[in-house]
DNA sequence: TTGCTCCTCACGTCACGTGAGGTGGC
DNA sequence: TTGCTCCTCACGTCACGTGAGGTGGC
């Protein structure tokens, strides 16, 4: 009674939404081989492939490779490649979103193709070489740090952001902006628009918080 | 006094952060050929070669391909371009948040390997095939949409989840729910976290606040 | 002359798509 | 015999990476 269901590849194709070619290319890298094949090489796939290839497409689904789900099927921990797969999720997802503001605010402030693409590449410029860019990075961050710490001072006095305090904080940190920006209108500006929509994690010990103490008493300063 | 500032290829690929080969395929598929050569064919840049180069690394940064950039350079509208990127980033950004979710829900339930694979194979299908395997789509959604009025009426009559009327709509529904599972528990499961989690939209009418309710309903049903 | 940089092929990656040319009938 | 499905190469896609073997000196 061993006379178990069989597939031929284009059945198994259409039963799974794949398409023949795909089978064939499973296959080869060795992730799922037909159980038997008639005398004529045909492919018979029967019940056991039929569930390999469902928890391959369940795993592909989410993401793996496909290099992945074979060593998940020959001996990883299926827990382990689900965690770790789960944090490139979750830094893929924060790029997009920081992705997303930026294109949306180059949408809205121009039609030009001249500017927007001016606008993008100060963007980017900050985005992807950010440190780079300083004469003494360990210099400019403990200088940063220093405005940090004054600024953080202000706020627990309780000090309004137009306060002469603040002022003179927000003026030093206005020129420090201008010399990173090398005298960049538009890199200022996309500086500003990335300390309200995608501020950077700990960047010199400053957090969220104080960027916008920080924007708001920059618009006390001249 | 045209003697302007030149870059071999490896001083640019050093200034922009690329590699040589990079710059050499930008030149192969004619996105950005050096202005000059020298007599022993050593690749020249300019300075108009350095500007287009750091607008073609800003569009790539926010995901456009190689050849979409070219288009954009050529004639295309970069406006339309950026708001067709934008669509697919925020579709992209929504099926990685259920992913994610997935992801999580499948980690924190199970330690076994062969659980975690039925579950998420259960969940994938679902994802995936949904409607596919009704025996008639048109007959199944109508029902939906029945039972969709009839939750509505209980809703806006202000009954609670557990009143007669509604617990008799939603015995109907975990039918429903059953058959579509083909009796499977873990798809039965699967259904119930995706409707939490990742609501589908405008399934036969039924919006997030209506699956809640029916959730609670179902409480209240044996 | 010694290094360093540059040159041009050309194959490899990843997950298949797309024919081409020929054979099988689970 | 006619179709339909199957078979095995093998090149194409995308954005480069990685040598191989040889030449230039912006």
């Amino acid at each position: 009674m061993s006379e178990r269901r069989r597939w031929r590849v284009g059945e198994l194709a259409k039963a799974s939404g794949l398409t023949v070619r795909t089978l064939h290319h499973y296959e080869h890298i060795g992730l799922l081989a037909p159980g038997s094949r008639t005398e004529g090489r045909q492919r018979l796939y029967d019940a056991r492939d039929v569930r390999r290839l469902y928890r391959i497409c369940a795993l592909r689904d989410l993401g793996l490779s496909l290099a992945e789900i074979g060593r998940v099927f020959e001996r990883g921990s299926l827990r382990d490649a689900l965690r770790a797969h789960r944090d490139r999720v979750d830094a893929e997802i924060d790029r997009l979103r920081t992705l997303r503001r930026l294109i949306d605010h180059a949408c809205a402030h121009s039609d030009e193709t001249e500017t927007l693409l001016t606008m993008i590449e100060a963007m980017t410029r900050v985005v992807r070489r950010g440190e780079e860019r300083q004469a003494d990075p360990k210099q400019a961050e403990a200088r940063w740090r220093k405005l940090g710490r004054e600024l953080r001072a202000c706020m627990k006095a309780g000090e309004v952001p137009s306060s002469a305090r603040a002022r003179a904080v927000a003026r030093k940190a206005l020129k420090g902006i201008l010399e990173f920006a090398g005298g960049d209108r538009a890199t200022v500006e996309a500086l500003a628009f990335l300390r309200k929509h995608a501020p950077p994690r700990n960047l010199a010990g400053w957090d969220a918080a104080m960027m916008r103490y920080l924007d708001q008493a920059l618009e006390h300063v001249t």
